[in-house]
DNA sequence: TATTTTTTACCCACTTTAACCCACCGCTGG
DNA sequence: CCAGCGGTGGGTTAAAGTGGGTAAAAAATA
């Protein structure tokens, strides 16, 4: 299993492609195959998973009933925006203009590890995310570390 | 297993054909053999299932109890509008007049990968589809992400 | 049944896009 | 100080998407 962390300044092209940080891609899975699944993230950033880790979420898609309109629309909201990607000879991807948008992301972005999938965020989009955040860090990880078993 | 993804916007010819995406060719299976079974969808979209997948939902039918009116009527929905379908020298189906009509569709398609099918609406039914629901991507995505293995 | 008309399948052709390759430069570690 | 890796940029070519013509097949009409 891949576990990603640390982040990076880095630039987009003008084709969209952005590199992959060498130090991430030491903690590729060998299962990855160095393939990813780019989708839309939670807060208005961009989700990198490797594949591996990208098939435990549709194990939970096809879990759903899609003969149910709720689960339709879940499956339908999860897969818009995802697309399968590779790395280049030159260990980059590319990011599709809709992403681009989404993230509201220009020419540099800010590369995050987030555990079991790399975030790619316009950095002043995420410094407004903390700023937003009403309670500082050491409160917040007190409370998230108190709640394991 | 197929396990489409992404979303595309293509046109429909005058003759009513549509390009299925390059990047959904590739997550055929060979089962499948380049071929389809078109029917009406859920909703106010046309539903494209490889044949390996279809067959599945054909196996689903035989379940049903034909004895019940609401089972004739289900399967007398889906199977009424079906039609076998293979992808021409240049990756198109073609799609019946039917269909377009029943799907509302003008010259062009909002093309959707939706696991075990390709989803083909009208870009704005889509958008009215998605205003008519009442949660928003972070509580769907929540469902999914969070059952970890 | 023969003939005409319409529809469908199968080519061929064009334009745009993106995959792939090559090349550069700066930093880092030996 | 040099070599190699890491990050960036760009050009070329094959692939992807779109449009239309023609011949065979099907349907309609006489």
């Amino acid at each position: 299993m891949s576990s990603f962390k640390g982040s990076f300044h880095y630039t987009v092209d003008n084709k969209g492609r952005i590199n992959i940080p060498a130090k991430m891609r030491k903690n590729l899975s060998p299962e990855a195959n160095n393939s990813f699944v780019v989708t839309r993230g939670f807060e208005s950033c961009i989700f990198v998973y490797p594949n591996d880790e990208w098939a435990k979420r549709e194990l939970e898609l096809g879990k759903l009933q899609q003969t149910k309109p709720q689960d339709r629309f879940f499956t339908r909201m999860l897969l818009q925006y995802a697309t399968d990607t590779e790395l280049d000879g030159q260990y980059r991807i590319v990011l599709s203009k809709d992403l681009i948008q989404y993230a509201n992301i220009q020419s540099e972005v800010f590369i995050l590890g987030a555990f079991d999938r790399i975030e790619v965020w316009n950095p002043e989009e995420y410094k407004k995310y903390l700023d937003a955040q009403q309670e500082d860090y050491l409160t917040v990880a007190s409370r998230v570390f108190e709640n394991k078993e």
